[in-house]
RNA sequence: GUCCCCUUCGUCUAGUGGCCUAGGACACCGCCCUUUCACGGCGGGAACAGGGGUUCGAACCCCCUAGGGGACGCCA
């Protein structure tokens, strides 16, 4: 038996717990078989892809103490799509496909997409394209051709009524409409593969058995399986695993709720009990017992014992199994050893002490101004926003329009931090000083700190938004209606 | 809009036809321990979405309704 993760860096490099509760899931099913656990980056979207991304995700998992088997090599290192050279070998299979008139080459512009999924939907229909809706005369297709324009390569897909049987390991047999399922691109016109092909090609290679993922991939099952009928393939059994929610119940995301591993290692959870959180997200031992290890998770493993039901990530229940590691599985020995680990070392010292030696007077001011460096969620009082002067809807916009500029940043440091407020503050027309003393607020919790910009560099991406997410909390939020119209007027602040 | 998935305390869950007047955990409340606060101990309130079947018997099986979620990209 063979599992494989994919992991999908995202654009903004942010390690995703979703990321690591599939890939425990992986580890755990395969390993209680006696089989392999292999890790696959997915991400053949050149546009965003980076070195740096790959290895967040990667050292995160690695963090929390996930390993997996090395996977038999199929051309490249863990970066393949972008060499060209892999790139082809994707190419032939679409090539191969095309030949036998199971995928075709398609012209069509974005444009003409966009007008012809409206149509379908407008006609109360899904929006799934079918190759005949696709299909153009030949003479254009010709002309087109001529002209040099790009084109991809899209699969063949059943354009009459029916539906296909997709088998679930959790979920038995799922029935899904024929209708649904578009003529899916497999080669974009960069050469590229798309996830769709990519998955099927790497998966046969590999070996792959088992395929468990998350419940968001259903829809798409029934193109992974007549693509494994068109290439004569063996189809791997399949497993959809729920999605962690947010507390509103919505796919957990980032907008909502820290989603980044990076920020719950940045709070002081131990991994340990991160990792066993996420074990009891949609999953419990034999004996219901709260508090394990993966290797008793690994031990005792069960996939039929995952409950359906889409489970919240909610902060409470983690922070008490924390307190239950802290207190009962590390001695003082060791506690003094992560927290020297994680916060309290030489190392992160000197990235602090050029900012705070100008400013203090005795030794005993460092820790109170540097506390908030070291703090989870800081204690802040709303009347301290309000000695700003401006009234709260300004600065609740302000605040807003930064947190998404942030969220944006796919590099992280002061100077991109600065940039990106800068001109922001230059167009909404604010005085950078003005626009950044309630961020002052927002990270520190105090009006006087060293550079704001420098703190967030310190701070790292997770915990200066978390700040400033929960600044915008503390101010009363935005509404719904309001974030409508905030998002608005920022999309529009660029051009 | 169309299709799919899901539905046990506020939250995470146990439960796979009789052991269920539904068990555990977090959170909450009360008491005890304690120079404070935590920790720990004891106790409390709190759920089978609704309606129909099937069955001697249904949280568990079937159907309908409702609610929630997901998918519908040259993203993964």
């Amino acid at each position: 038996m063979t599992v494989r993760t994919r992991v999908a860096p995202s654009p903004t490099g942010d390690p995703h717990v979703g990321t690591a509760y599939v890939a425990l899931f992986n580890l755990c099913f395969a390993r209680a078989h006696g089989g392999q656990f292999i890790l696959r980056i997915e991400d053949t979207d050149q546009a965003r892809s980076t070195r740096a991304s790959e290895t967040a995700i990667l050292d995160s998992l690695r963090w929390l103490g996930l390993d997996w088997d090395e996977g038999p090599d199929i051309g490249g290192d863990h970066g393949p799509y972008r060499q060209s050279e892999r790139g082809t070998v994707y190419a032939e299979y679409a090539q191969q496909l095309v030949d036998q008139g199971k995928a075709f080459l398609c012209y069509r512009r974005p444009e003409e997409l966009d007008a012809l999924r409206e149509e379908r939907r407008a006609a109360g229909n899904s929006s799934a394209l079918k190759p005949s809706d696709l299909a153009l005369p030949d003479a254009e297709v010709a002309r087109r051709r001529e002209a040099g324009e790009p084109h991809v390569i899209r699969m063949m897909v059943p354009e009459d009524a029916g539906s296909c049987r997709i088998d679930d390991l959790l979920r038995g047999s799922i029935e899904l409409d024929w209708s649904m399922v578009d003529a899916q691109i497999l080669l974009k016109s960069d050469g590229m593969p798309t996830y769709h092909l990519a998955n099927v090609v790497d998966d046969h290679l590999m070996g792959i058995t088992h395929v468990i993922r998350g419940e968001e991939w259903i829809n798409s099952a029934p193109k992974h399986q007549l693509l494994y009928e068109y290439f004569g393939w063996e189809m791997p059994v399949l497993c959809h695993l729920p999605l962690l929610r947010n507390p509103d119940k919505s796919k957990l995301s980032k907008r909502k709720n820290p989603t980044s591993i990076l920020y719950y290692q940045r709070m002081g959870f131990l991994p340990e009990a991160l990792l066993n959180y996420l074990g009891r997200m949609g999953w419990s031992m034999p004996d219901e017992r709260e508090k394990f290890t993966l290797g008793e998770m690994q031990d005792a493993f069960d996939i039929q014992r995952v409950s359906l039901g889409g489970p919240i990530f909610d902060g409470e229940k983690l922070r008490w199994l924390n307190g239950l590691w802290i207190r009962e599985e590390l001695s003082e020995e060791q506690l003094a050893e992560r927290l020297v680990e994680w916060a309290f070392n030489q190392e992160t010292l000197h990235s602090v002490l050029p900012h705070l030696q100008p400013r203090i007077e005795t030794l005993s001011d460092f820790a109170p101004q540097a506390s908030f460096l070291v703090s989870g969620s800081l204690d802040l009082d709303a009347s301290l926003f309000d000695e700003l002067g401006t009234d709260r809807e300004e600065l609740l916009r302000q605040l807003q329009f930064a947190l998404w500029s942030l969220e944006a940043l796919s590099e992280w440091n002061r100077d991109t931090v600065w940039n990106a407020l800068k001109s922001l503050a230059d167009q909404l027309g604010v005085k950078v000083r003005d626009f950044l003393s309630p961020m002052f607020i927002a990270i520190s919790g105090s009006r006087a700190s060293f550079s704001v910009v420098d703190a967030m560099g310190l701070l790292g991406p997770d915990m200066s938004r978390a700040r400033v997410r929960q600044a915008i909390e503390v101010l009363g939020g935005v509404s719904k209606k309001a974030g409508k119209r905030l998002e608005k007027e920022y999309r529009s602040l660029g051009s």
